[in-house]
DNA sequence: CAGATGCCCTGGGCGC
DNA sequence: TGCGCCCAGGGCATCT
């Protein structure tokens, strides 16, 4: 469930409290987490994890997309990926109790440590080495560099924007879900989006005109933003915490995830719940019609 | 080749 | 009380 505001939110945490730390032990005990090495033999995977972090100090704490990407003195990078049900909780000692389905455990030479968790096992992390040339969208990253848009990139202006959505004939919510068109959006965030933007979830891409890319450009910016600001989402069924194990604050402001039958907050239409892809997808039928 | 579909995985909620 | 079904969904493989 973690999308870019809860991953951001992460990612200012763990700036102001990892950095500049070295990394003394790594304990993997879930092998699915460290999945992306193969099912190495001998030592295994986990062994391989560990190899790359221990003994290395953390530079400095980046992000595309969902992905956190802390780096590593030397070049190398730490990708941590929370899938739907992953945190990473910062313990102050070794010693503390150890929340279920912990699978990685990273200690510092000053005793703190840093705990991926994970029930539902679709998150994953590994270290990877930074391209020197810089191409392509993944910051450097190879495994990354099939992401597009960052959405908060200034680089992402109407006028792209447009562009891309030119280009296809695919609905706006599975668009906005897509992580090869923009990076970080999941479905809480392109419900939210798609009606502060006033745009109906089915919408070709290609079929917005000028003013319409403008207004899902300045929602983008504005939901995420409000989003990060009020340090993410926390829903009842996947738990999302901060790195202190604290829910963040923005379902409170949600305008229709979560809300069907419950009236529209800018009309007072009953928001409507329909499946797409599989997925549940949250409008105000007279707002977004 | 763009686009759509299904699978992975497990905890929690709910109906019977 | 207990069992089993269904849902949550990001990313990827595999279809049309």
């Amino acid at each position: 469930m973690p999308e870019l505001p809860e991953v951001e939110t992460l990612r200012r945490d763990l700036e102001a409290s990892i950095v500049g730390r070295r990394i003394e032990a790594v304990a993997v005990t879930g092998a699915r987490t460290v999945r992306r090495y193969g099912l190495a033999s001998g030592s295994g995977p986990g062994a391989v994890l560990a190899s790359g972090l221990e003994g290395r100090v953390v530079v400095g704490v980046g992000r595309r997309g969902k992905y956190l990407l802390c780096h590593l003195g030397g070049g190398d990078v730490w990708v941590v990926h929370l899938g739907m049900s992953g945190q990473l909780l910062l313990a102050r000692s070794t010693l503390d109790v150890e929340a279920p389905h912990t699978h990685v455990r990273v200690s510092f030479f000053d005793g703190a440590e840093l705990r991926f968790v994970d029930p539902r096992t679709f998150g994953e992390c590994w270290v990877t080495r930074v391209g020197g040339d810089g191409g392509g969208g993944g910051d450097g990253v190879p495994e990354l560099a099939h992401l597009g848009f960052e959405p908060l990139d200034e680089a992402l202006n109407p006028s792209r924007l447009a562009d891309a959505l030119a280009r296809t004939r695919r609905a706006l919510k599975p668009l906005l879900c897509e992580q090869r068109f923009i990076a970080g959006i999941g479905n809480i965030y392109s419900d939210e989006i798609l009606h502060a933007a006033r745009l109906r979830w089915d919408r070709p891409g290609s079929s917005l005109v000028h003013a319409e890319v403008c207004r899902l450009h300045a929602s983008i910016v504005e939901i995420l933003t409000a989003a990060i600001d009020a340090r993410g989402s926390s829903l009842a069924d996947s738990q999302y915490r901060d790195l202190e194990g604290q829910v963040g604050g923005y379902q409170l402001a949600h305008r229709v995830y979560a809300r069907e039958g419950r009236p529209c907050l800018v009309c007072g239409t009953p928001i409507v719940r329909i499946r797409v892809a599989g997925r549940s997808s949250f409008f105000c039928p007279r707002c977004q019609a």
